[in-house]
RNA sequence: GUCCCCAUCGUCUAGCCAGGUCCAGGACACCGGCCUUUCACGCCGGCGACACGGGUUCAAAUCCCGUUGGGGACGCCA
């Protein structure tokens, strides 16, 4: 029984992405569960791109995948590592169990192996290889492969981290094949051995791969490997409750950052798909750090909803300082068209847009008509408050403003008072002609800070080519 | 088809392991109201679920079995 000073196996979670194609919400949510808990564990947490598949991998996933955890704050210990530097290592492995038995050449081509598999599921069974090269003691030819050689018999299982107890009988398991024709690993082979190479102790993945455990176990003890822990996470499915997938819309984590989310909104959203902590809703990164464990992720499959990823991106944007929207806001100002503006407006003008905005997208949009020179008039908005009717009134508004300047709101809004007054009309009835001449738009935040953002002489300008629309 | 897994409001979930305090709690969405210079924010309220059937038990959302339903895996992809 050991103390302190003992080597107590050290926590080491790793995520292994596919760079054939982008890291998406699945995706995300394994590396985010396998990062939260080397970080709640003080482990540590490695990055490596398995791309043994040579047709599919492409350098631009890569960057994809890197980017995405970097927007998302997942750091690394090590990694990344790519399995393609890692050839030699696989290939004495293969030789190691070929030398010992433990696997076998075969000969089969995929034809006849797709035939095979057809006739068993004609008969109503399982499509499993069928052996027939297991006892032919085969050597290395064009086209070969080479197979594990399983047990027939018996049965294997383990103790899900999250699943509980699960077994699967050896013979409901084929003898897989552990390197290609094309002289490559495959991924049985590859992951296990990394994972033994690496010294990973906890794998946690997502659900799909609970059938392929029990071969890997297999595989750790032919190579007579230590096992690891498994943990299998629930799938995130599309709203139609089948496997998420780009016919769902958007899947790719950094289409999220394009619509205007916060990584810290994704972060949120993914962590709660599956795992909770009582009734919490928001957690910060710590907090996610410090609760998170595999004891709270539940066993069932979720639907990622969109809605509630708005909703928690709302109360990120609100809970932002506007320092860091500003800094994140430029792209999305780009888009619209806006490049040049003055940065003390919009620092000015973020408080009273933030409740108002619920991705940064929208953020740019309600800021667009304090940071251009001229904005845009809707025409529905001048059609129903810049008429003849509002003449006198925008009239009176420009003497106020002319007379008390914009820097007292209170002053101002007193003055707006009194007109309403004196001509009889609701506080609105001054104040939707003045918005729209502010602002373009017939909703906006209160038009005292609306003019306190945009200054004397701006909305003295706005005013007067409103009055010149009305009196037309 | 075979194997594996799963099953609480439309959705994410708490509760289940250690049965009673649950005629089931929170959140999103939705509906209504309040606030109000617009739009939001905010606040208040409403709608809404233990898949079904058997057990075990004084007592079951919680334990057991079955059924149904759903998902996943069956690749020289990962």
């Amino acid at each position: 029984m050991d103390k302190v000073t003992d080597n107590t196996p050290r926590v080491r979670t790793r995520f292994p992405p596919s760079p054939t194609g982008a890291l998406h919400l699945g995706g995300a949510r394994t590396a985010l569960f396998n990062w939260l808990f080397a970080r709640h564990h003080g482990g540590e947490f490695v990055l490596r791109l398995e791309d043994t598949d040579r047709k599919r991998s492409k350098d631009e996933h890569v960057e994809g995948i890197l980017a995405a955890m970097d927007w998302l704050g997942l750091d690394y210990d090590e990694g990344p590592f790519y399995q393609t530097k890692r050839l030699e290592r696989y290939r004495e492995a293969i030789d190691q169990l070929l030398e010992q038995g433990r696997a076998y050449w075969c000969h089969c081509s995929p034809e006849d192996l797709t035939k095979k598999r057809e006739a068993a599921m004609a008969v109503g069974g399982k499509p499993m290889y069928d052996g027939a090269c297991r006892d032919k003691n085969l050597g290395p030819a064009p086209g070969a492969v080479v197979r594990y050689k399983g047990p027939r018999t018996g049965s294997t299982s383990f103790n899900d981290l999250v699943k509980g107890p699960i077994t699967f009988e050896n013979k409901e398991m084929d003898d897989l094949i552990i390197l290609r024709s094309d002289g490559w690993p495959t991924y049985h082979l590859a992951v296990v051995l990394d994972d033994i190479d690496m010294g990973i102790t906890h794998v946690i993945r997502g659900d799909d791969h609970v059938n392929n455990t029990p071969r890997q176990i297999l595989l750790y003890q032919a190579l007579d490997a230590e096992l690891p822990q498994f943990a299998h996470v629930p799938m995130i499915l599309g709203p139609d409750k089948t496997k998420l997938s780009k016919r769902h819309g958007a899947t790719a984590v950094m289409d999220y950052q394009e619509m205007g989310y916060l990584p810290e909104a994704m972060l949120n959203a993914l962590a709660r798909l599956g795992w909770s902590h009582g009734d919490q809703e928001m957690f910060s990164r710590q907090e996610l750090i410090d609760y998170f464990g595999l004891k709270t992720v539940g066993r069932s499959a979720a639907v990622f909803d969109t809605d509630r990823l708005l909703h928690l991106n709302q109360r990120y944007i609100q809970e932002s300082d506007p320092t860091r929207l500003a800094e994140l806001l430029p792209p999305f100002l780009a888009a619209r068209g806006i490049a040049d503006y003055d940065q003390a407006v919009l620092l000015a003008c973020l408080p009273e847009l933030t409740p108002r905005a619920k991705t940064l997208v929208e953020l740019a949009d309600w800021a667009e008509p304090y940071l251009v020179d001229e904005p845009e008039m809707d025409p529905k908005a001048v059609k129903k408050f810049l008429g003849q009717e509002q003449v006198t009134v925008l009239e009176r508004v420009v003497a106020l403003v002319e007379a008390k300047g914009t820097g007292d709101s209170e002053a101002l809004e007193q003055g707006v008072r009194e007109i309403a007054e004196q001509m009889d009309l609701k506080l609105g009835g001054v104040a939707q002609p003045v918005r729209v001449a502010l602002t373009g738009r017939t909703f906006s935040p209160g038009i005292f800070e609306v003019m306190g953002f945009l200054g004397d002489e701006r909305v003295k300008a706005r005013l007067n080519r409103a009055l010149a629309i009305a009196a037309k």
